[in-house]
DNA sequence: AAGCTGACTTGAGGCAAGGGTT
DNA sequence: AACCCTTGCCTCAAGTCAGCTT
């Protein structure tokens, strides 16, 4: 199809091949613009789907009479309901959210909701309250499930392949493909990131009647289970989702869609770093524009010259403004606050420092000094005059306006186009600098890393340190020194071997001389792989580069590298990945430019 | 133009599978 | 074969952005 042109094979002939390519890179672009364009409502996105439906949480299992419930020092039998919404606290209790008080008062309102009338009259006080029994009687649980026999194991394995294979695929337009998430979000605690309002909230059980079913007219529509009936059955071709219901905390829909390897989210994924490459070729005069801007006698525009210069240097995200009371307080670029930044005419020898200390996406800090020009540096004093820390920095601006001026310069262009475009080019650029054509592959493996490492840092991409990280250093060390250990042995065999050789000058000796030859080569080879394994791991401790990889970063770069290099793609990509960017393994070579 | 809603992408964390090591 | 640790995968929350309503 369009989606997936035959790769086109090389004559000699180069210029040929650009001039075909180009002509094949048209049409695809055209046929994006068709189908693909100004997509959210107005579009059709498939002409047949059919599916099965959702999977549903297993219904309640009331626990065994022998584990019990404490309240004020004396047993309590809970009602079923009451004692579910126990087990979800119980299932908690070693962690640190049932210590929050936010946590503990929205989970005891909640709780009482579900109790009976003689319930709710004795339970009063959530200290009272003794989970420890069912507590232990999980931890017992898992442990159980741990110790299952292979046999017992891999009943289980073949239980859900068989789910999935009925519930985790469909058929969209003569195409089986597979679901992302068939499962409904089981019931349990609300636990929100970062500081949030509304941790420990009970997320209620989805039922039948509370699901949304989209499919098309002439299929075959998914029955609901014995006794129940769905809200609504609707055949609307102009979303892509197949499943959605209502979450009680927000109130916001939930969906259940296709899988990252289906065409629908792959064609997505492909037009949106077509996108970006679109803008390659124009930001230059974006950004000139934005510097001129900085000096516009309207303060809206200023502000919102400003703006675009940190979403575009820092890689910032857009910033929607954000309900109060309702989620965890964070900001993006246009809800930034005075409070958030701090200005230095000077600072460690540079001139007009700008310090950023927020809380971004998911509660994750943002800190960074930078220096700006003297432009951007003045503009935000006066944007901070007369305020106080928590009024808006940029109080003319919103992304709505942002995203309305970015579209006037650029057909299809948004704030979080400069994020895909930014990464991405930092990635081919950086590729081009760190990787060493004399070098192995793991060292030109450990370039890549490096290289997308440098754009999980512009993306504050960041990663708790994992918990095993010292212990793992540490054995990776261990294994070091022994393999160091394993050379100078070898190395010390050789030289005798070569002595000895010198001496008797036979076949048998000279070809001992060379086994030993080989072995130091790959030992070596060895503990220079391990050698490059902890550099790796030591400079990703606190950066995760799997996000970056999987949403910003241009596929097709990164296959041009390892075709370039004579890399298997395997080295880069798993298995999943590989499903999810079929498209660019199939369509890009060597010489593909971002 | 402000606010709301729906659809879709992006994100970190948790957990289990499975691969390597002892 | 038991263990241990990494890796991959899943979960589900938290963003972005466009279109609609008021």
């Amino acid at each position: 199809s369009e989606f997936k042109p035959k790769k086109i094979k090389t004559e000699n002939d180069k210029k040929a091949k650009k001039r075909k390519q180009d002509e094949v890179s048209k049409g695809r672009k055209q046929c994006a613009n068709l189908v693909l364009r100004r997509d959210t409502q107005t579009v059709v996105k498939w002409k047949f789907l059919e599916h099965k439906g959702p999977v549903f949480a297993p219904p309640y299992e009331p626990l065994p009479s022998n584990v019990k419930f404490y309240y004020d020092g004396k047993v309590m039998r809970l009602s079923p309901e009451a004692e579910e919404v126990a087990t979800f606290f119980a299932k908690m209790l070693d962690h640190e959210y049932t210590t929050k008080d936010i946590f503990r008062k929205n989970f005891f309102k909640d709780w009482r909701k579900e109790m009976t009338a003689e319930e709710k009259a004795k339970i009063t006080d959530l200290k009272k309250c003794n989970f420890s029994e069912m507590n232990e009687f999980f931890k017992a649980q898992s442990e159980a499930r741990k110790a299952m026999t292979k046999e017992e194991k891999q009943k289980i394995k073949e239980d859900n392949e068989r789910i999935l294979q009925e519930y985790g695929f469909c058929i969209m337009d003569n195409h089986r493909e597979r679901i992302a998430n068939f499962r409904i979000e089981p019931p349990g605690l609300f636990r929100g990131r970062g500081d949030h309002p509304k941790m420990g909230m009970l997320k209620r059980r989805i039922r039948p009647e509370d699901i949304i079913i989209n499919c098309s007219k002439d299929s075959k529509h998914p029955e609901p289970p014995p006794g129940t009936r769905w809200k609504e059955v609707r055949h609307d071709n102009k979303v892509t989702w197949l499943v959605s219901w209502t979450e009680n905390i927000q109130g916001s829909i939930k969906y259940i869609m296709l899988n990252p390897s289906s065409r629908i989210k792959g064609e997505k994924d492909w037009q949106k770093y077509e996108t970006a490459r679109r803008l390659k070729k124009c930001v230059d005069r974006i950004r000139n524009q934005y510097r001129e801007d900085w000096k516009s006698k309207e303060m809206r525009i200023r502000q919102r010259a400003v703006a675009l210069y940190f979403i575009d240097k820092l890689a910032l995200r857009a910033g929607n403004e954000k309900e109060e009371g309702e989620t965890a307080d964070t900001v993006g670029c246009c809800s930034l606050r005075v409070e958030h930044i701090k200005l230095y005419p000077e600072n460690d020898g540079q001139e007009y420092v700008v310090e950023f200390d927020f809380l971004g996406k998911d509660s994750i800090r943002y800190y960074n000094k930078v220096p700006v020009e003297k432009r951007v540096f003045k503009n935000l004093q006066l944007f901070m005059e007369n305020k106080e820390p928590d009024d808006d920095l940029f109080d003319r601006l919103n992304t709505s306006i942002l995203n309305k001026h970015l579209q006037e310069l650029m057909d299809g262009l948004t704030a979080k186009v400069f994020r895909t475009y930014n990464a991405s080019i930092t990635l081919q650029q950086q590729l081009k600098e760190l990787t060493n054509a004399e070098e192995n592959i793991p060292a030109k493996i450990l370039s890549y890393n490096r290289a997308n490492r440098a754009v999980a840092i512009l993306c504050n991409h960041q990663r708790a340190p994992p918990k095993t990280f010292e212990k793992s250093m540490q054995n990776l060390q261990t294994k070091i020194d022994a393999k160091r250990e394993q050379l100078s042995d070898a190395k010390r065999e050789l030289k005798s071997a070569k002595a000895d050789a010198k001496v008797r000058k036979d076949e048998k000796s000279k070809k001992a001389v060379e086994t030993k030859k080989k072995a130091v080569q790959r030992i070596e080879e060895q503990l220079m792989k391990l050698e490059v394994q902890a550099t790796d791991r030591e400079e990703n401790k606190q950066i995760a580069l799997g996000t970056s990889k999987l949403n910003y970063l241009d596929p097709r770069i990164s296959v041009a590298w390892c075709k370039k290099w004579g890399i298997p793609v395997e080295k880069i990509y798993n298995k999943t990945q590989r499903e999810k960017f079929a498209w660019a393994i199939d369509m890009a070579d060597e010489d593909f430019e971002f």
